[in-house]
DNA sequence: ATCATTATTGATACCATATATCAGTTAAAC
DNA sequence: GTTTAACTGATATATGGTATCAATAATGAT
């Protein structure tokens, strides 16, 4: 499964600045052991779009546990995003460090990501309409990416 | 657990319109059958914000994977709405007729809905940038609300 | 370098949410 | 009433993830 890094954002065009996993978590005091360099090294090699499981088959020799935990280390930190299939199956994607939201194929598992001003206007317009304490929000889109939308769902 | 429903459209007050569970499913060639009317009963019942595990709870006498099967079918048909938590536990709500989203409090769990014409203007101006094909959306907001706000948070 | 301290690991058990199976039951159609 | 198809629910299984805990590795003094 490829995925690509879309920006579809109306005022910038710059690349996605990622953050540094090591680290992020070297500065919340976590240490940098080597199931976690591998973990942090598979996650970069995989990319946008990732699951759990998708980390251990490719970590054979790291603990299902150390693999969890560092998912939920790294989410903890902001280094990565968690993102919820229309199915309601979870996957990861390396974060950027600016906000953003996702598409996310559901032929092909694709994940991109975009920024766009107006939904971000539109979004500190409802915290406003909205009386209670806003702590955070979810929004994400559902594609048949382009690739999958040609070659007709296989 | 109390929920109410809030409407904080900017454009309409009108108080929700409720999808009738039962006829959703006949509608669709589902059998109105006496476990599915007990299920169904729970939901109106139970209202915004319920649990798979909170409608078997209420009826111990329906096996657990009807209660699973109606909630599936309802959802299938529009019927229910799934949520998901920021910890990625689901709930389910009640559908309105009309397109909404939802706000839920981190903790107390409740949930309630809302329109925002301003949302869904920048939702369509997205769409028309994104290239893919947008097959639908998942837009959630998580609140601390009002009553957990000034009870303090036990 | 050595030791003491502390964090981390990973095997295992367990949990939550949900689906697959399938023999038995119910409801619909004839 | 009989046939047929849908439905039920006990049980097993799947999936994604956390809790436990003895063994290990990293750290930070000495
Ligand atoms: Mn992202
Ligand atoms: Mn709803
Ligand atoms: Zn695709
Ligand atoms: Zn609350």
């Amino acid at each position: 499964m490829v995925s690509i890094m879309i920006d579809y954002s109306m005022t910038s065009q710059q690349p996605a600045v990622r953050p540094n996993l090591a680290a992020a978590l070297e500065d919340r005091g976590f240490r940098i052991t080597r199931p976690r360099q591998r973990v942090i090294g598979a996650i970069e090699e995989q990319g946008e779009g990732f699951t759990a499981e998708s980390l251990c088959d490719a970590l054979q020799d790291v603990g299902r546990a150390t693999v969890y935990r560092t998912i939920r280390h790294l989410l903890e930190v902001g280094s990565l995003c968690k993102l919820i299939m229309p199915d309601g199956t979870p996957k990861y994607s390396l974060a950027r460090v600016e906000h953003h939201h996702h598409t996310m194929c559901i032929n092909c598992g694709t994940v991109s990501e975009f920024r766009d001003s107006t939904i971000e206007r539109a979004l500190r317009s409802i915290e406003r309409e909205i009386p209670d304490e806003i702590v955070g929000h979810r929004m994400e889109f559902y594609v048949v990416c382009a690739a999958c939308s040609t070659h007709g769902s296989r």
